[in-house]
DNA sequence: GACATTTGTGGCATCGAATGCCACTTTTAG
DNA sequence: CTAAAAGTGGCATTCGATGCCACAAATGTC
């Protein structure tokens, strides 16, 4: 049982966030240094860079395993059920799962705010994409360019339904917009 | 006439450029430091930055203007025509004005060789989209949602053929790529 | 053609992020 | 209880990027 290691370091780096939180809230991401970071945190730098490979992850950290995750979530997909239709059920069920909204707002405004965030973000979301990209080109009767069409446009949906929501300040029904994204492009003999 | 200083400017940023490329081909370009390029070019680190505001611009300085360009061609767009062909006919141009393939390529595989390359390139992608949209947005009859998802779905769908493209080492035909793209997702009653 | 103004250049110091290295402490497992 | 494994802090260093300043070149004017 490695128990009191492993939770300990959970404990640490969900203080480390919550800190840094506070911090991003009041200067901005750019304008809060790691140092800033770990003085407040009572931790050494080279400690920080331990829990978090880069500045960015103190926010974007969460995003990490959620590859594979989804990916597996559509491999489990029904065999007959068209790729799109996979797509739009499986992604809506994750928008769903979003607990706190208030801080979900936050931090987007926050990524928003940072080109550094913003280019952080967007990597982890193209490695989240390619896993997805490999899970649908798994199905039966796809062929990879059409598989990662697909992917990539639900990827590209799910953006503006983020950008949308953000722009009516969190007012805007979330799962409602993923609806209408997807039955835009819902491909007539798409999937098969 | 302020000639003789833009011509310089523009050769020695060329030349820079140049001597750079090969740098990134033998060693690659997260292994290549600035130091190594004012170095073989034989030219100030300071100025190198009065040149490129950041060592990613060296490979994606061209890309800069390319989003006015783009929106200004949506907007002269005919009026009666929905957005999604609109958006077809424009970037399909885009696609053909593409006229050194091999180097083309080559860039395409530096960037996906590289994170930091990567993340530069999607930032500016991003304000490229943005622009399009604006532009998609104005069109009579689309509400922001959907200007936004059909820009959205249009970039996603060119990095798919790129991607594509890529992978067929470049044998692949790119525009016939993108109309299978654009056909795959012609949404019915979309941009109308 | 001499002159002041604007614009570009190089060197230097500095900052911030990130990494390697090493000595020291704590936890875990036998 | 003890040896191995894992975590921590401090230090030096690398690299990208920026501010500052003195100096050189080009431009436009008289």
């Amino acid at each position: 049982m490695t128990g009191l290691r492993e939770r300990t370091k959970r404990a640490v780096r969900a203080e480390v966030v919550e800190v840094a939180r506070r911090l991003f809230a009041e200067r901005g991401f750019d304008e809060t240094t790691v140092d800033d970071i770990v003085q407040a945190a009572g931790m050494s730098k080279r400690s920080f860079f331990r829990y978090f490979a880069v500045k960015e992850d103190v926010v974007l950290g969460e995003i990490d395993f959620m590859g594979e995750r989804i990916a597996a979530e559509i491999a489990a997909r029904p065999a007959g059920e068209d790729a799109w239709t996979g797509l739009h059920t499986v992604l809506r069920t994750w928008e769903q799962r979003i607990d706190d909204e208030r801080q979900a707002l936050e931090r987007l405004r926050l990524i928003e705010s940072s080109p550094s965030l913003r280019a952080r973000y967007h990597q982890k979301r193209d490695e989240t994409r390619e896993q997805i990209a490999r899970a649908v080109a798994a199905r039966p009767g796809l062929d990879p360019f059409t598989a990662d069409l697909l992917t990539a446009a639900a990827g590209a949906a799910l953006d503006c339904v983020a950008r949308a929501w953000a722009r009516s300040d969190g007012r805007a029904d979330r799962l409602a917009l993923v609806d209408r994204a997807f039955a835009l492009f819902a491909p007539t003999r798409a999937g098969r």
